[in-house]
DNA sequence: CTTGACCTTAGAGTTGGCTCTAAGCTTATA
DNA sequence: TATAAGCTTAGAGCCAACTCTAAGGTCAAG
């Protein structure tokens, strides 16, 4: 039996985030000390790592939801349902990464057009494409609300 | 001299959204008129306008603020510090594009395995995948805390 | 028997870019 | 003149997934 702290380490998530999982239904410790600490069996482990495993690979706290109540019962549930997760998951992808080349390839060209010298910006033909909006942005309006988060940790 | 929501429709810009850029310093109206309505000249038309197009490019408005500031003044700025700017960005994009294709390519592995029928997931190679922790899933990380958001409108 | 590492909880804060609300004032139209 | 549409403000709420704080309780080592 772990304490939240182990189970931490062998996952490589914090107790904050273990805790926090919790609260959200997606980890539970089977058993409490008298003094209320979580501690924590094998199966408990084996889901907790499952639940890491899903989400570095980019699934949300919801989809991870819903590929746990497939596990707990599987005879319940179908290759489909779990196909049907994924297929989603990867329609979102591509969508997001069409975007981003959208976003590249202006980048790029604005790039490619400026001589990023030390002159004054005055005739900078970035600042011009900017002006004029005459800029090749189609898809890349959507896009840009939380593309570029990053998440620190493991 | 155009009322918020004429310049609202000339921009695409909510009058919502005008307001919180003129807090965050990226718009402001030149004018007001006695009861407090702003108002907007042609060169606040053309600074909104300016924002709009580099925001639908995807930069910040962070980034739309000191693109901005060298808008204001071309003379002290140089076309390097615009291509900084941009080339910052583009490195962003950039990173991740490749954080999201390695999920892609992580979420199409793990489909490709699964036949994707109806009957019961007991041995689903999805969910196994999941259970051994065997999953390719490196660069995808940190990828997914704020990649798959969306803005609703333009 | 004290130190310090660890555990508990509820709840607040973070990020970025909006989006909306409430409560009230102004302006245009019929 | 009445009604509706539009404007003002400060400030709250939203999204996801954490991340941290405060204030206290527990436990093993020396
Ligand atoms: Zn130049
Ligand atoms: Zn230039
Ligand atoms: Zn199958
Ligand atoms: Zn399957």
């Amino acid at each position: 039996m772990l304490k939240i702290s182990e189970l931490g380490s062998r996952t490589g998530l914090s107790p904050h985030t273990i805790r926090f999982y919790e609260k959200h239904g997606l980890i539970k410790a089977s058993e409490r000390s008298e003094s209320g600490y979580r501690y924590y069996n094998d199966s408990d482990v084996r889901r907790a790592e499952f639940v890491k495993t899903a989400r570095n690979i980019g699934f949300s706290l919801d989809d991870i939801g819903q590929l746990l109540s497939i596990r707990v019962d599987k005879t319940a549930h179908s290759c489909q349902e779990v196909t049907d997760i994924t297929r989603h998951k990867l329609d979102e992808v591509n969508a997001k990464i069409a975007e981003l080349q959208s976003m590249q390839k202006t980048l790029q060209l604005l790039l490619d057009s400026c001589c990023g010298g030390p002159e004054q910006a005055i005739h900078c033909s970035i600042m011009e494409a900017l002006e004029d909006g005459n800029v090749d942005a189609s898809g890349a309006a959507k896009a840009h609300k939380t593309v570029l988060g990053k998440r620190a940790k493991s």
